[in-house]
RNA sequence: GGCCCCUUCAUCUAAUGGUUAGGAUACUGCCCUUUCAAGGCAGCGAUACGGGUUCGAAUCCCGUAGGGGUCACCA
C-alpha cells in the first residue's frame, strides 16, 4: 500500500506503568516503518507536571525492548530528530504559539480556571449542546491584551476554530469524515506554566520530525479537525492519520485498569511471554491468510498491511492469550524454557519486594483474575516465594531444572505457572491429612498397603536402569491388580505421599527426578503420619 | 445530551455481489491416559433489525436499534 517509507511513532506520557495500549500503538506503528524501510519513533510526552511519574519513562522503555519494539530514534537511543522529550522542547512550541499568535491565529485567554468551572457547571445545567469554551478572550483588543499582560495576568494560548463551515480531515481507514465548525471551541494549545498541550506539541514535533504517519487510538478522532487546523494555520501538510479501534475490557469499554490488567509490567510478572503477547495484539484488529493465528513478527510484517486492519473495537480476551502463550511456552526448546524460567525466577526475586509482604493468594496477579472473574483455569501466578528457593537450589546445582522442565513444560500456560508444579521438588514437608490418601471407594488401610507396595518396589528398583520407567509401570499394575485396584487408584496415596498434592506431573518420571533415597524417605514420612 | 466512530458465533476473526457463512479461543462430549495437562475426534454457536438496489446481499444504499469514543490549562 504505502511504499515510501514512513516515518512513525509512539507517543506515550509517563505517567504511570507502561500500558498495553502502548504497545499496541508500538506494533503497528514499528510494522508500517518496518515494512516500508521507514523509522519508527518513541517520543516522551510528558507535558503534564501533576501526572508526571519519575520511574515511568525507563519503564515504558524497559517493556518496549522486552517486546523487541524497539524504537529506531528516541530519548535513549537518540536520533536526529531530538530532543525526544517534550519537555525538552518547550521554546518550540513557545515560538510556534507565538507565531500563530502574531497572525492572528490563535489568541491569549485570561479566564481563570473558577470562570470555566462556572462555565461548565451553567452549561451542564442548562443542558446546552455545545459545552465547551464560549471564546470571551477571541475579541479582546489589543489594550486589553497589552492591559492584562502588564498586570502580569496570567494566561493560556488558545487556538482560533474556524467559525463557519465544515472541516474535512482524512482518516485512512474511514475516509473522509466532515465536522461543523461551529461546534468545535477555541482549545487551549500553550498552558499558563508554559507547557503545551498535546494538540499544539503533537503537530510542532510530528512536523519537526518528518512524521508521515500518525497510527494512533480511535479516541483521538474528535480532536482531529483541530489537528488538521493547526497543521493548516502553519501551512505544513498534515500527515496521514490512521486511528486505530480501542483495545477494549470485556464490556466494551475502553481497557482500563480497573476492568482489565493493562500494565505491561503485569503481563511480564504473570510469565507471559513477550512473543506470545506480541503475537496476541498482533491479532486484535488483524489477521493473517490461512487462518494462521500464530506468527512470529517477521511473519507478521510480510502479511502486514494497514489498509487490512478491521476497525471494530476488539476486547483484550485473557483466556485467549493465555491459550496463546501455552502454546509458545510448548514451542519453546527446553533449553530456551529453562532459560527463561531463570531469569523469570530472578526477576521474581526482585518484584517480590516491591510485591510487600502480600501473601500469596493476594499477589496482584491473583487478585486481579479473582475479583474480575477470569475463568478459574486462568491461574496466572508469579513464583513468589519460591524464587529464591529455586534459585538457591539452581545454583548450587545447575543440573537441577532439566529433568523437570520435561515434565511441566506441556503443562504451563504461563511461567508463573510454574508455581504450581515446582514446589514438590523444593519442600521437604508436606501439609496432608490421612483423609487425603483415602482414594474413591478405598479405605485408609487400601492407602497403607498401597504405600508399602510401593516403597518396595522402588526400593528394589534400579533408578539408573534404561528401562525403570517401564518396568515400574509394570510392577505397578502388577501390584495394584494383586490388591485389586485398578492403577489409579492404587498410585493416588503415592502421589500424595511423593508430591503433596492430589495433582502434579507424571508420578514415575517425578520419583525419578527425585531419586530414591527421597522418595523413599517422602513414603516413610506418609505411612508414619496415617 | 451534542458531535463522531463502530456492528459476522460468548470472544478474536475469515469470507473484497454467488460458500452448507470458514478457522481459533472458551464451553460440552468422546478417545488417549497414572492425577493434572497436552494431544486427537466430534458437538454447540453468528451475519443486530427493517427497508431498498440486484437474477443473487454478511458484502452496496437508506433508516432504526445497540455499543463505544469525545466534549479539561490530561494525554
Amino acid at each position: 500500500m504505502t511504499t515510501a517509507p514512513a516515518r512513525v511513532r509512539v507517543a506515550p506520557s509517563p505517567t504511570g506503568d507502561p500500558h498495553v495500549g502502548t504497545a499496541y500503538m508500538a506494533l503497528f506503528n514499528k510494522a508500517l516503518a518496518d515494512t516500508t524501510g521507514g523509522q519508527f519513533i518513541l517520543r516522551i510526552e510528558d507535558t503534564d507536571r501533576s501526572r508526571y511519574v519519575a520511574d515511568s519513562e525507563a519503564q515504558i522503555f524497559d517493556a518496549l525492548a522486552w517486546l523487541s519494539l524497539t524504537p529506531d530514534e528516541g530519548p535513549h537511543k537518540g536520533g536526529s530528530c531530538g530532543p525526544y522529550r517534550q519537555s525538552e522542547r518547550l521554546p518550540l512550541y513557545k515560538e510556534a504559539a507565538n507565531r500563530l499568535i502574531s497572525e492572528g491565529k490563535a489568541y491569549k485567554c485570561y479566564c481563570t480556571s473558577d470562570r470555566l468551572e462556572t462555565l461548565r457547571k451553567i452549561q451542564q445545567a442548562e443542558k446546552a449542546k455545545l459545552l465547551g469554551y464560549d471564546g470571551l478572550c477571541r475579541g479582546l483588543s489589543a489594550e486589553e491584551v497589552a492591559k492584562n499582560d502588564a498586570e502580569a495576568k496570567p494566561c493560556v494560548v488558545r487556538f482560533k476554530m474556524p467559525r463557519e463551515g465544515e472541516i474535512d480531515v482524512r482518516d485512512l481507514f474511514r475516509g473522509r469524515l466532515t465536522f461543523i465548525a461551529a461546534e468545535q471551541q477555541d482549545t487551549v494549545l500553550l498552558k499558563s506554566d508554559g507547557f503545551p498541550t498535546y494538540h499544539l506539541a503533537m503537530a510542532v514535533d510530528d512536523h519537526a520530525m518528518g512524521i508521515t504517519h500518525v497510527i494512533r487510538a480511535e479516541e483521538w478522532i474528535p480532536s482531529t479537525p483541530l489537528h488538521f487546523e493547526l497543521y493548516r494555520a502553519f501551512g505544513w501538510d498534515a500527515p496521514v492519520f490512521a486511528h486505530m479501534p480501542l483495545l477494549r475490557n470485556k464490556d466494551k469499554s475502553k481497557i482500563s485498569k480497573r476492568k482489565n490488567p493493562t500494565s505491561l509490567l503485569w503481563y511480564r510478572d504473570a510469565g507471559f511471554l513477550p512473543e506470545a503477547l506480541r503475537n496476541f495484539l498482533g491479532l486484535m484488529g488483524f489477521s493473517l491468510p490461512n487462518d494462521q493465528e500464530i506468527f512470529s513478527y517477521e511473519e507478521f510484517l510480510k502479511h502486514f498491511d494497514l489498509a487490512k486492519v478491521n476497525i471494530g473495537g476488539p476486547i483484550f480476551d485473557l483466556q485467549k492469550l493465555h491459550w496463546l502463550n501455552g502454546e509458545y511456552i510448548r514451542r519453546l526448546p527446553a533449553a530456551e524454557l529453562e532459560k527463561r524460567l531463570v531469569e523469570y525466577a530472578k526477576r521474581m526475586m526482585h518484584r517480590q519486594r516491591e510485591f510487600a509482604d502480600l501473601p500469596e493468594d493476594q499477589l496482584p496477579t491473583e487478585t486481579f483474575l479473582r475479583d474480575f472473574e477470569v475463568k478459574r483455569r486462568v491461574r496466572s501466578r508469579v513464583l513468589g516465594g519460591l524464587a529464591p528457593e529455586l534459585m538457591t537450589s539452581y545454583e548450587v546445582n545447575p543440573q537441577l531444572l532439566a529433568p523437570i522442565i520435561s515434565l511441566i513444560q506441556e503443562r504451563m500456560h504461563t511461567l508463573g505457572e510454574a508455581a504450581d508444579y515446582l514446589p514438590m521438588f523444593f519442600t521437604r514437608d508436606f501439609k496432608y491429612t490421612p483423609e487425603d490418601f483415602i482414594q474413591k471407594k478405598g479405605t485408609l488401610e487400601d492407602a497403607r498397603n498401597a504405600l508399602a507396595a510401593a516403597r518396595e518396589m522402588l526400593a528394589t528398583s534400579d533408578f539408573e536402569h534404561p528401562e525403570w520407567l517401564q518396568s515400574m509401570d509394570e510392577q505397578a499394575r502388577e501390584k495394584a491388580e494383586a490388591m485389586g485396584l485398578k492403577l489409579g487408584p492404587f498410585l493416588g496415596p503415592v502421589r500424595i505421599a511423593v508430591t503433596g498434592s492430589k495433582v502434579s506431573p507424571p508420578l514415575m518420571e517425578s520419583i525419578r527426578v527425585l531419586g530414591k533415597n527421597e522418595a523413599l524417605r517422602r513414603i516413610d514420612a506418609a505411612s508414619a503420619a496415617i
